[in-house]
DNA sequence: GCCTAATGTAAAACCTGCTTTACATGGAGA
DNA sequence: TCTCCATGTAAAGCAGGTTTTACATTAGGC
């Protein structure tokens, strides 16, 4: 799966740090999503779409 | 999360193993999905949606 | 040149998702 | 009643997601 996680983060100022607080993971859980080393969880995408206020499909592509 | 697959699946009138077959998983994977017991990977739930023709948000939810 | 912040990555440990095999139960129909 | 189909569940094992700790690299500000 690939997802435009980084660009969408950047785009709102955010470091992975940030992020990862937002979202309540670690920094490296936001890295290695970023750089497509694994997928999210269901739960955790569905946080990534809250926090960025997008559709899970606005960001995650099959 | 919760999700409404069961009935889904019942108004397109297949039985599990039906789903199982559309979504290359197993019969017990439908099984412990609708019954709550886990949650899909993110793979997973884009193909759900796509047998579907719904999208994630539609299925399930936080 | 130094400090700090941001990013990338690695290993070990743990938990969750998914498989196969296998068995039990209930309902519908001959 | 017998059989068949659909459903629920369990155990063992492998794969993938997440954590913590820890270290290396790069870029910017002073």
């Amino acid at each position: 799966m690939k997802n435009s996680l980084k660009a969408l983060r950047a785009e709102r100022g955010w470091s992975q740090a940030d992020l990862a607080g937002l979202l309540e993971v670690s920094r490296q859980t936001v890295n290695a999503i970023e750089n497509g080393r694994y997928d999210p969880s269901l739960p955790l995408a569905f946080t990534i779409a809250r926090v960025m206020q997008l559709r899970i499909e606005e960001i995650f592509e099959e």
